[in-house]
Order: structure tokens, then C-alpha cells, then sequence
DNA sequence: TCATTAAATTGTT
DNA sequence: AACAATTTAATGA
């Protein structure tokens, strides 16, 4: 029940990894930006893993090796290691792509992402990653598109955590998780448990329930067994108490 | 496929 | 932090 992890763990590429089938590689959303060849060099590259809950997709320091996508499941992207407290950054969704700016520049990690549950993470070797860049107009659309938007969250990030109230706190890092072109595969349904979420937006497991009883009396979210269904995305996003 | 059991998650104290 | 109630997942006929 702890969600403590032990700090050995493996990183997960490396083994089992396996080629993705056709249901899987309809639910990667830059592929559909890319030319027929573009799309079958990346598909060749493409590979498929799980990780188990607080495995390490990447760490800080460690070379970058693949560019990410989180199929399903949930992770965390943090700070953690070296020095100071630990400050998770984000959550990721499913559908999100990670690590495109580390891949860009050729540099060691700066944060570490971690598997908050058992996850299938996808990714392209480095090499293939450049080739598209160097290549494909529509896979650069994509990743400018997407470092644009996550510089638009990691802003609203810093507004967050100055929030005084509990609930919107809640609210804010909810509407960042329902963000339609950074997760597209979330949908309506955030596949979340209160637990998660109190470990994200770094409350007790207690007051996110409480939280979430008045998002939803908000009519903001429905609360499920083991999600969230999303109402109001402008709410969430804007609304206040 | 259905019924039973175990595990996970939630709501509350 | 601990509890009971509820929901889901797993198991086996």
C-alpha cells in the first residue's frame, strides 16, 4: 500500500521491450503528423514496455537514450536525487510525449520521471528521434506544439503552488492532466486513484477526497472508482471558490 | 459465463 | 492512521 519505492530500481527499457501492435500505434498521436516513409522509420524504431510502480523511466544525469510516450498508466515527473527536498513537477497522462527537450539538446536528464503505477511506456531511439527532426516538417510542428503547451503548464505550475485553497490546488492539477493536446488519450475518464493524486498535488489522501466531494458538488468532475470524469475543463482550469 | 474470493479503493472517524 | 463499506479484478467451475 506504501508508495515508497526503493531507489535501486531498474531502468525499464533495456529488457522486454517489444514492438507495438496496431491498436497501440493508433493511440500515439504525433504519427499521424508524419508522410508515409516519415511513419515507417518511426514505427521501426518504436518499442514497447511496462513499468511497474516506482520504476524509473529516466533519471537525472543518465544519458538520453528514448523519447517517451506514456500509453497507459500514470507517472510523475520530479526533481528529487541530488540536493533539497523532493518537488514532483507534474503528473503524466496518457498520451503524453516527455523529454523531447533533454532529446533536443543531447544533455543528461534534469528531472527524473517515475512510474506512479504499472505503466506501458513507448519510445524512439535518440537517432530516430533526430531523424525525424531533421526530416519531417509535421513531426517538428508536433514537438514545437508540445513544448509550447507544456511551458504554457509548467507557468500555471508556479501559480499553483501558491494557491492558498486545498481545493483548487486540486482543481488546477487536475485541469493539467485533462489537457487535450499534451494527454489526448485521457478522454473524458482520468484513470486516477485519490491516493495518486494526494501523492501529486501533495496533500493527504484525506483532504483530496474532500477536495473532490466539492469539485463535483461544483459540478466540475464526477468522482468514479478509481477515476475522474471530467465536466467542466474551463472550470478547472479558471474557476474560482 | 457465472459465482465466489481476494484485492484495491473509497468514505469516514 | 485506522476502520468498514464498496467496487473491481482474479479465480475456478
Amino acid at each position: 500500500m506504501s508508495l515508497a519505492n526503493p531507489p535501486g530500481s531498474t531502468s525499464p527499457l533495456s529488457t522486454r521491450a517489444r514492438a507495438l501492435v496496431p491498436d497501440e500505434l493508433a493511440q500515439i498521436p504525433w504519427l499521424q503528423a508524419l508522410d508515409p516513409a516519415e511513419r515507417e522509420r518511426a514505427e521501426e524504431g518504436l518499442v514497447l514496455t511496462s513499468a511497474q510502480a516506482g520504476d524509473h523511466i529516466c533519471r537525472i544525469g543518465r544519458p538520453v537514450t528514448y523519447w517517451f510516450g506514456l500509453v497507459d498508466g500514470l507517472l510523475k515527473m520530479n526533481n528529487d536525487d541530488s540536493l533539497g527536498p523532493v518537488i514532483t513537477f507534474t503528473g503524466l497522462a496518457p498520451g503524453g510525449w516527455f523529454g523531447e527537450g533533454t532529446a533536443l539538446k543531447h544533455e543528461p536528464y534534469r528531472y527524473n520521471v517515475q512510474a506512479l503505477r504499472k505503466s506501458h511506456v513507448a519510445g524512439i531511439p535518440i537517432a530516430t528521434f533526430d531523424w525525424l527532426i531533421a526530416h519531417s516538417l509535421g513531426f517538428n510542428r508536433f514537438v514545437m506544439s508540445q513544448l509550447n503547451e507544456r511551458l504554457g503548464q509548467f507557468i500555471a505550475a508556479r501559480e499553483i503552488d501558491r494557491l492558498g485553497s486545498p481545493d483548487l490546488r486540486v482543481a488546477r492539477n487536475l485541469a493539467a492532466m485533462f489537457h487535450p493536446l499534451l494527454y489526448p488519450n485521457v478522454g473524458g475518464t482520468l484513470r486516477i486513484t485519490q491516493q495518486e493524486l494526494a501523492y501529486l498535488v501533495g496533500l493527504s489522501r484525506q483532504r483530496v477526497n474532500e477536495a473532490l466531494t466539492t469539485l463535483s458538488t461544483l459540478g466540475w468532475i464526477r468522482v468514479e472508482y478509481g477515476g475522474v470524469r471530467l465536466l467542466d475543463l474551463q472550470a478547472l482550469r479558471h474557476g474560482q471558490l
